[in-house]
DNA sequence: CTGAAAGCGCTTACAG
DNA sequence: CTGAAAGCGCTTACAG
């Protein structure tokens, strides 16, 4: 299985392995005979020959592969899949090939970047990542190294600014506590998982923001037991409730329907994205009023940004885009019962 | 940009590149003074050296990436992803990573292995091929390179024999056959598209065995108008048929319902593999008795052959692996009516 | 125990 | 128009 070399080409086409490699290269604009060209390119087929990207890339040209690093397996889940058809058709339309970094070292059952010490992302010009639960020292490391990446999701590292393709959520999360505001909801909750990760805090600043404008004290609630959650409503007086997670949502669906009420006629209820992998599938039997995570544009943004970031066009580091999140009408919101 | 080396951490701690490689790749079985390995290891400490993998995998053979390339895009449909998520899982499991040959040319729509003449899967060390409408012209040059790869789905090449992993259609299709004959059917028919791709010869050749071994004539209907099919099927007093195409299965259903039939009640269907993209999603509101494609499987056995085939164990080329495909009950079989 | 050197496959000035 | 040479960062025999 031995790999044919340039220099194996050149001993058959009878040139030096420079020669082969400027016939490869073509467009220095240093010109090549006619003949001796044809003997190369003849020996190129003959031979099947392909260029090494090790070789290649170690002399400093870059090998047109755009990494693709998860922190967890990107094909089972429904909520990855839209992320990678984005960036799988605008990898073919900038003529990238994806490399998916699936070996990728993992220490307590979770990948890593970095294995015994080296950056397994090198391999290609530049990466992308996502994944919910990624690891703080290797991004901290990456800024550091200065390697291209470009992650989905937004994310601050305090090692540096991180460009990053996310949605955004904060102004999102708003608009549904407006949407309920202009329905005529006073008592209005937000119901959220607890942590600082990025897409939990956006939620809860969207949350705050609007909130604040409408002269309200915000009322979030962390609770896990969905009995729990639907007792603290009911003594707030809730009337109108932001919902996190698709879990939520439904525990909450659960808890009404045995208390013998309906949703929305007893309480509206907003889902903060389609945001569950089940979703999608056909999880869900409920159609919630929710807002929608625009998830192939985001794969598609991220590789033109990364693109750019390789080719040099963007001078200054640290870019950010937050895609907007469509409303969807849903059936789970309505005026609030007056009592 | 500028990426730390051996040789600016050898600068810093006064000894020389080879003795940097050595302290990082310790267990050469070469004994180093504890006082010069500490000072590399505060130098490597203090400029957060990392290893070029470039470098490092120049020195060696194969780069553990695994290539896959697909004549379609693979990951909008469902059809792709099972296949994909086995590749995945599989690939992990071996420690290699994954590139997608997204960019590769076009010509005509279609994507090809060979771009002005040379074989962009050799950056890969092997590659796994997959895709229903594939170029015989690719295939039979790389089968004459003898690039290591393995198609997914029985492949024939005229160029020489190809390794590939498969599902095993004619057995599934002859159990589905002796399903309807133990239930009493006699008039039993095959509807299968045209043409010579090898999972529909597969179908054909399932279905004349099984008809051969009950002494009947095998009886196939090409025909692409359902109503067509339809008129055929009650001229041969067909009772029960092997369908190839969820759209024929659908087309056959909508004509059944037209003339006031039903199935199972007079025709007994059975889809011969759940071989559409659109199922899975929610497609199809018939619970079809087909048998199922094992495509997780076939995903994770073409990555170990392919692992075998680089680590040279597998002596000979041509490599056949077929994996059976589950019946699946459903509610379009019953025994025939009684005329 | 340590350094100097070769070489993996490639691109790109630099001489002819 | 073409060849010889340097050098990308690394590992590994080979001398000291």
């Amino acid at each position: 299985m031995k790999r044919v070399t340039q220099a194996e080409v050149a001993r058959i086409a009878g040139v030096s392995q420079a020669m082969v490699s400027l016939v490869l290269n073509g467009s220095s604009g240093v010109p090549i005979a006619p003949e001796t060209r044809a003997r190369v390119e003849q020996a190129l087929r003959g031979t099947g020959y392909t260029v090494d990207i090790m070789g290649r890339r170690l002399r400093g040209k870059g090998n047109n592969i755009l990494g693709v690093f998860s922190y967890e397996s990107v094909f089972p889940a429904d909520f990855y899949r839209p992320i990678l058809l984005g960036i799988e058709a605008e990898a073919e339309a900038q003529g990238y090939d994806l490399l998916l970094f699936t070996s990728s070292g993992r220490r307590a059952g979770r990948r890593q970047v970095y294995e015994n010490g080296t950056n397994r992302l090198g391999i290609a010009d530049g990466s992308i990542l996502l994944g919910r639960h990624n690891d703080p020292a290797d991004l901290a490391r990456l800024v550091r190294e200065r390697f291209p990446f470009v992650f989905i999701g937004r994310r601050e590292s305090p090692a540096g600014p991180i460009d990053y393709v996310g949605a955004d959520y904060v102004e999102a999360t708003r608009q549904c506590y407006d949407w309920l505001w202009r329905l005529g909801h006073r008592r209005i909750a937000l119901l959220g998982v607890a942590g600082d990760h990025e897409p939990t805090v956006d939620r809860r600043r969207g949350h705050e923001l609007a909130a604040r404008r409408h002269r309200r004290t915000p009322l979030v609630l962390h609770q896990e037991d969905p009995a729990e959650v639907w007792h603290a409503l009911a003594a707030e007086q809730v009337t109108g409730v932001l919902v996190e997670t698709t879990a939520m949502a439904e525990g909450l669906y659960a808890q009404a329907t045995a208390a013998g009420l309906s949703l929305p006629g007893d309480l509206s209820l907003i889902l903060l994205g389609d945001n569950d992998p089940s979703q999608g599938g056909g999880g869900s039997a409920v159609d919630w009023s929710m807002f929608r995570i625009p998830r192939e544009e985001m794969g598609a943004a991220a590789v033109r940004m990364l693109v750019e970031l390789l080719a040099g066009r963007s001078p200054d580091s640290g870019r950010h885009v937050l895609l907007p999140c469509a409303l969807h009408e849903g059936g789970t919101v309505a005026a609030p019962v007056r009592r």
